[in-house]
DNA sequence: ATTTAATTAGTCATATTTGACTATTCATAG
DNA sequence: CTATGAATAGTCAAATATGACTAATTAAAT
């Protein structure tokens, strides 16, 4: 189980919905915090089924197609509780694939690398904005606050990538002429 | 593709190895920038190995059983430096499970909130100085700049940590009086 | 010399994830 | 009314990922 469980039960404990409602409602307003894909999460409505977690059940409304309304159950009540404590006392583990790379800068001329870390830094500052762009006033505390929490970490990165460039500038002159 | 595929090709690139080595090598020193397991690199070789980015040669030394060696092609080669610019020109979404959590805090407490959040900074200095520990010298300063980075988003949940439980203090206090 | 444990080197069945697809209904423009 | 496109509500085959397993070799202890 992980963070997804969670956000599903999570969102079937504010009301019961159907398949469609969640994946929207995900897609429109929680891109910024998962990217867990509509398919991924019917899987996990199913496989939560099956575990007793919540319960599903059909309704037909008008001439509309029938949907899957899902329903979180007491079993799923307590699976969210611990799921919640969970993901907020246990740091998880994080990795970037900037990483990786870094590994291997030494392929690079130190110029090119100056300047994939220069177009990284502008693509930084544009997704940067786009959060703080977004309005802050209409959530409640604990949205405000996973948003924040990006946004910092992005924010560390912009300036982190300066200093890593003047790293990088300085071990290339100091090791051509030292 | 994706990052993985650099570091397997990034990783034949410095020798020819078997899929073992490769294994080792990543379970014991680059645990911290990937989660890869073992099963997940062999799926990757013979992927690449299919796409002609790696050639596989048998080779038996003494009694030890057979074993599968890994050389970079020239097509490898071209895939590496494609990988390696892109990985250090964009940014990748990031993601936090934290964050999922952090949506639902409403559910809880307050006081219990800040005593799960004392128990994630309490685990993450933990995390911190495992990574402090590590000896600086002996890595070149593409593993040192990733060692700093991962250390460098560590430093600021931490104290992002201090600041949400501030912030979620005080508007429980503002909320019931106010 | 022989059980025991550790290391080496992978394989495979199962579980997970997703892109691509189907199929119905609703809006609206002509 | 009716073709066109958008919204609704999923499904499914294929691709990915991994825990559990196999099987040989070497090292250590008895």
């Amino acid at each position: 189980m992980d963070e997804r469980e969670l956000l599903l039960l999570g969102l079937l404990k504010i009301q019961s919905q159907h398949g469609y409602q969640i994946n929207e409602f995900i897609s429109k307003n929680l891109s910024r915090v998962t990217s867990m894909k509509k398919a991924t999460a019917y899987a996990l409505l199913e496989n939560m089924r099956k575990n007793g977690l919540i319960d599903e059940s059909i309704s037909q409304e008008g001439n509309r197609p029938q949907r899957k309304v899902y329903s979180i159950t007491s079993a799923g009540d307590a699976a969210f509780d611990t799921l919640l404590k969970t993901y907020l006392a246990q740091p998880g583990q994080i990795t970037f694939s900037l990483d990786i790379a870094l590994m291997f800068i030494g392929n690079l001329p130190v110029a090119e690398v100056i300047n994939l870390l220069d177009e990284r830094m502008k693509l930084l500052i544009e997704q940067i904005e786009t959060y703080e762009r977004a309005p802050k006033h209409e959530y409640d505390l604990g949205s405000r606050l996973a948003v924040e929490h990006v946004l910092s970490h992005l924010q560390l990165d912009l300036s982190w990538l300066q200093s890593a460039k003047e790293m990088i500038v300085q071990e290339a002159s100091s090791g051509s002429n030292g």
